[in-house]
DNA sequence: TCTGGGGTCCTAGGACCC
DNA sequence: TCTGGGGTCCTAGGACCC
């Protein structure tokens, strides 16, 4: 039974939604992202991209090419709210609607037709309804599997639909370079150049044995698979989350044990409160260092068991560090923490070792008091505890 | 031009167990 | 006396995605 998946891409989402809010912006360069010394580009308006400013662009090169541009800081509550609201359009034709980011998605229309009509007519419909009801362009692809779909709606950008059918994939694919091809990045990129492997009607060309001795058995199939443009992966509505994590970037290098530690903690009490908000508790605890020199290094421990408890989480962050070799005269450019092993609260262990009544306090005062108000004092963790 | 922040998935080696 | 063979858990690193 042949599927029919729909993909939307927003258009330089971040950048149309604040020449959406700003109409002075219209028309005009427009570059969100960080604006601090280390900041790159997030999104880039098209009039930005005329001068070559991409995402992931250094922002300082972003003002060189562009310097006449617009600079934003990202507005996350914003873009969410726009994003639940393309979400609400696509629910109304069917309830398989799996979001990637805030500006993309994936919906299975397989089997609609007899309530919503013909599927090239649903496309069209999507692709006109949600600028004109958000004011917002976006890119529509429509084909037999996500694949394709994502690969459509990139073919048809800007503000495009594409529909890619069956008896069309090989003439489709072939031109393309592989790593439009999901999940062939720069590293396989430049394997399969070295190889004389260009585009995915070169992929096609190989063997699967080959493929496989190049890369091993299972990326090697993937491979095989992707250049004939086979994916039988699911549209899937619902994904638990497998981690929570949240690191920074500091504009200058930290140096400091004492003010490496208070940041640690920091972090660790910002992840902690997600952790409880979602009503989840973590089995794992991850710290990730990035050192002034860009080599980065995680350090992780497993817990005799489940816990939200923030004292405690900050304390095995600070643990995990101190653990680590000397750093010798290099900064720290960036501190991570990371919570893995997730469980629904509900399988909270009922012993008294971590109270709960002190972790309600805790997250009662940094509700009351804001993330930061519990950070000096936390630095006697284990009496706290 | 020195390179964000949020994730997912895969691999590989060592410990440990039967 | 040249020393099995899995299976599973844990940690670390890396590729990749937006």
């Amino acid at each position: 039974m042949g599927r029919w998946i729909l993909h939307v891409d927003m258009d330089a989402f971040f950048a149309a939604v604040e020449q959406l809010d700003n109409p002075g912006l219209r028309g005009q360069p427009v570059i969100v992202g960080g604006l601090g010394p280390r900041g790159v580009v997030s999104t880039a308006s098209y009039e930005a991209r005329a001068f070559g400013v991409r995402s992931a662009m250094p922002m300082a090169k972003a003002r060189r090419l562009c310097p006449q541009a617009a600079f934003l800081p990202p507005r996350f509550d914003r873009y969410e709210e726009l994003a639940g609201r393309v979400r609400e359009i696509l629910s109304s034709y069917s309830p398989l609607v799996e979001p990637i980011s805030l500006d993309e998605a994936f919906l299975d229309l397989t089997g609609t037709e007899r309530l919503h009509g013909p599927l090239e007519r649903v496309a069209a419909e999507i692709h006109r309804r949600i600028p004109a009801e958000l004011g917002l362009p976006c890119s529509v692809g429509l084909a037999p599997n996500k694949l394709l779909a994502k690969l459509a709606s990139e073919a048809a950008k800007p503000g495009g639909l594409h529909i890619v059918r069956e008896e069309e994939v090989e003439g489709f694919l072939a031109p393309l370079p592989v790593d439009r091809l999901w999940g062939i990045g720069p590293q396989t990129t430049r394997r399969l150049a070295e190889r004389g492997v260009h585009t995915v009607g070169d992929l096609r060309q190989v063997d699967a044995s080959l493929l496989c001795s190049w890369f091993g058995p299972n990326a090697g199939a993937y491979l095989w698979r992707l250049a004939r443009g086979v994916d039988d992966s699911p549209v899937v509505a619902v994904r638990e989350a497998k981690s929570i994590s949240q690191e920074v970037t500091y504009p200058e290098d930290l140096y400091r044990e004492e003010a490496i530690a208070q940041e640690l903690r920091r972090l660790a009490l910002a992840v902690a409160g997600r952790l409880a908000e979602e009503g989840l508790l973590a089995t794992t605890v991850r710290v990730k260092i990035r050192w002034s020199d860009f080599t980065t290094r995680t350090r992780q421990v497993r817990l005799p068991e489940p816990t939200d408890h923030p004292v405690l989480i900050a304390d095995e962050a600070v643990v995990l560090w101190r653990r680590g070799e000397g750093h010798g005269e290099k900064g720290v450019r960036l501190l991570g923490v990371g919570l893995a092993g997730l469980v629904p609260a509900t399988f909270r262990p009922l012993h008294l070792f971590a109270s709960p009544r002190l972790t309600e306090a805790i997250h009662e005062v940094r509700s009351r008091y804001g993330p930061s108000s519990l950070s000096l004092g936390l630095d006697k963790g284990q009496e706290a505890r």
